[in-house]
DNA sequence: AATAATCCTACAATCGTTTGCATAAGAGCA
DNA sequence: TGCTCTTATGCAAACGATTGTAGGATTATT
């Protein structure tokens, strides 16, 4: 057992090419698409036999190194544990493997210098475009393709300045959907669990919240307000232990993120305090199994899997006719009733 | 605006070695630390200043494609959008970045002919080496592996026949932790949604199941198991209808995964039962959440995490010392006492 | 029938590294 | 001084594809 060797190398085109009596050039041709055209039916149909007998499988590394094109595209996901992602990196990797392009995912975390690091060699490996997830409001890396003028798209999150094509949730409309069904119900004293700033979503929603507000003639305190320093569920409970010492009078919350919503579901456990009859809460995002938590979370859906395959589509247009207008789409968010939110006692 | 191409070219080895005044092969080799040791100080010093001084970063593809080598190892996952596996790839995408490599993730499916494309595929970029999620209890990519010689190492999920290194729970005693704990409540009729017998978690935790019990002179009927067709929240609910239908007897039940004892809660859900009361529930892995779902999951908790870390590190050592012997990681499970199980009425 | 146009195919350069081999310079030794 | 032995560098050939250019057959045109 354990032949040292058993690695039967990969057959190149040279061999194809000696296997079907035409030179190596002959065969390439042949066999890509673009360029079948050039090349003798009949010599087309023994070059393919050749390559399909012999089980020619073309090497990318070879093709990226001449060409500088790869058939691959790098995602930049801020936390890859985050189940929000998933559906839209599935949405993603679906609709480009549909084009025969690959994915190739990294975890880049919050850290500016490590993102750009990280974009720095998914571009040397050659991908031919970008989808980022990670983007603050003002973002480096998106001037760092810009530069090198590479193709790029940012997935629910947007930059400030509309540089490049952004599919997203209509954030401001989904906190008008949460805000509008808590006053529904009769509530008054809102408060709203922020999330970080610098990033589109929790910029956005934060204005949403105070436009909503301001809609219904209610003036928003800037007590009412925490901002979370990141989107996870432990920060969540920090920033609502915060929010809840200063205004113990809420009757309601609407957090900018589902993960936030918990932390708070955390801090009412930790207090005693029951949902929704001490306090309705609504999260946002609708991720996997907010349905189940006690109470079922109700919440701002976001067409995640949608998402990812918007973005995906602009994508393969940016690359395929190369520039192409930025533009930008922007999905309409939907409420999800379901038990955290009742009328005020 | 827009210049038509303000690309500025990545700087090649052959800038650098101009610069520096010395041949390529010279710079190549005094920036590559297996090989420093060949060219003299001050020449190194010269080059090293030299290519930092026009911000040369080598290109990964040109090495590759000399090499065979990547520094990338590719992770195959049925199902990314599954909590469980987003541990797993953080452990991974950590360990292996500690050692300069980087992750490509790709979302197989359970489809064999997908598993075999994508890892060709991915051998066809080069990867150094493989992780699988994926493998059944006999699988084809295994065999393809080992023909190539690629290094790989399985994760979660173990081969029947142990050919390669792997790094999976200890899933018999996991059952038996739950079992014990449920006989310890006074549980007798105790039944099973077991998950897919051709992967070994679904095989292991059947036959842990039955022996736990037996242990405790509980003979296992047939009917008071049920298999779901996949790790699913919704095979879940259909397992669980047709094993409650056959069986309305039963006091508890212990799930072979999260995710089905979640389509349990819904099936409980959707007959008016309450759990604990009426059945109680355990599940398998304490996947993100499960912590906070109604009633709070009781469940065996894997390392998930760890266990990425772990595959990442076998990697590494059957990348590097070539060949390397196979040897498998086995971690103990713990169990997670929470509401969903409680003492028979 | 001669010339122009068209169509295929072969040749060779190229993408950016790495690495076996040759060689020049310097060190050590008799 | 003449010899071998290191040591440091240059040379050039890979790795496996793609593609501009050139030239040999065919076919069409007058």
């Amino acid at each position: 057992m354990t032949r040292p060797r058993p690695t039967q190398k990969p057959v190149t085109l040279k061999e194809v090419a000696a296997a079907a009596g035409v030179h190596p050039s002959t065969v390439s041709r042949a066999l890509s698409a673009g360029t079948r055209h050039l090349v003798a039916d009949d010599v087309a149909a023994r070059v393919a036999a050749a390559a399909a007998g012999l089980g020619y499988r073309p090497d990318p590394v070879a093709a990226s190194l001449r060409t500088g094109r790869s058939h691959m595209v790098g995602v930049l996901v801020p936390d890859i544990a985050n189940p929000v992602f998933s559906p839209i990196l599935g949405g993603i990797a679906e609709a480009l493997s549909a084009h025969g392009y690959s994915t190739i995912v990294a975890d880049a975390g919050n850290d500016r210098a490590r993102q750009i690091d990280l974009a720095e060699s998914l571009m040397a490996r050659r991908v031919d475009g970008l989808v980022l997830a990670t983007v603050a409001r003002d973002d480096p890396v998106v001037a760092r393709c810009l530069e090198r003028a590479l193709p790029v798209v940012l997935v629910n999150r947007a930059e400030a300045s509309a540089r490049v094509s952004a599919v997203v949730s209509d954030d401001m409309a989904g906190m008008a959907l949460a805000v509008d069904h808590l006053i529904g119900l009769g509530h008054r004293a809102i408060g709203h669990l922020a999330g970080p700033p610098q990033i589109s979503t929790g910029h956005l929603r934060r204005r949403g919240f105070v436009a909503a507000m301001a809609a219904h003639g209610l003036e928003v305190d800037d007590a009412a307000i925490e901002t979370a320093s990141s989107y996870s569920r432990e920060d969540g409970v920090v920033a609502a232990r915060a929010l809840l010492d200063r205004r113990p009078d809420l009757t309601a919350v609407a957090a900018a993120n589902d993960l936030l919503a918990l932390g708070l579901y955390d801090l009412l456990n930790e207090r005693g305090l029951a949902c929704p009859r001490d306090l309705s809460v609504v999260g946002h995002n609708d991720m996997p199994l907010v349905d189940m938590v006690a109470p079922p979370l109700t919440t701002v859906r976001i067409g995640h899997r949608e998402m990812g395959h918007e973005a995906a589509q602009l994508l393969m247009r940016a690359i395929n006719r190369d520039a192409g207008a930025r533009l930008n789409i922007v999905l309409s968010p939907t409420l999800m009733i379901r038990k955290s939110t009742a009328a005020p006692l």
